[in-house]
DNA sequence: ACACTACATAACGACGTAGGAATATAACAC
DNA sequence: GTGTTATATTCCTACGTCGTTATGTAGTGT
């Protein structure tokens, strides 16, 4: 019999985790702070082509989640990746996708 | 100079996965079906405490998704995990709250 | 045919959260 | 102090999705 896939105490903060990362554009601030380790927030905004307002807000959610970390220099506030476990997620998921489009095309072909 | 976490082209599929796990009864509901490999509509209800309409919706958006596979049977319906890939994403993350809980209470110590 | 069961779906109201505009706050320069 | 810049926050509206209720549909049995 296999074990269950968390405990059912965890289930709620699992759930809150996965809605951290489902936001489109989360994900590629993420993507962002993966590439250059540091950026601060006129740096994000320039990249993600959205207002100061909006990063600002999911910028300060996923900290207040625990996946970024902030550093104030001066007038500016730098943000990076504070989870380790975001690569692996992200990797996990991209490598199932790829899976379900080569199946699905397999699929198709058969037909 | 660290990759990207998943190609851009990725990203809303990514998010749209990521959400598909965000909702606390759908990762109950997977937990279930990875304890009893299969289980029925009724099952489910009974075990989720949750209306039939409700345990079917979100079984329909796990099976559109690719993460339930659905088989049928005379009357019942039968449902079981088809994501290989579940098992560990949710096994980074919990894995990922125990190390955030431990350096939490670190730091409450240290005080 | 009718009745019953198991499940799916539609219509509805409630709530959460996204983005936009405006405003507040903080740090610097003068 | 005033002014300016970088960032955070508040208020608002719009939209998505949750759960509930009611109804539809498919399969079985008589």
């Amino acid at each position: 019999m296999a074990e269950q896939l968390m405990p059912d105490a965890f289930i709620d903060k699992v759930a809150q985790r996965f809605k951290m990362l489902s936001e489109p554009i989360r994900l590629r601030i993420l993507n962002q702070l993966q590439l250059h380790d540091e950026m601060n927030v006129q740096e994000l905004v320039d990249a993600m082509q959205q207002r100061q307002a909006t990063v600002s807000k999911h910028l300060a959610l996923l900290t207040r989640e625990g996946i970024l970390s902030r550093r104030k220099e001066g007038l500016h506030v730098y943000y990076r990746l504070n989870d380790p476990s975001i690569a692996g997620m992200c990797m996990l998921v991209c490598a199932r996708l790829k899976d379900e489009a080569r199946e699905h095309s397999r699929v198709i072909l058969a037909d």
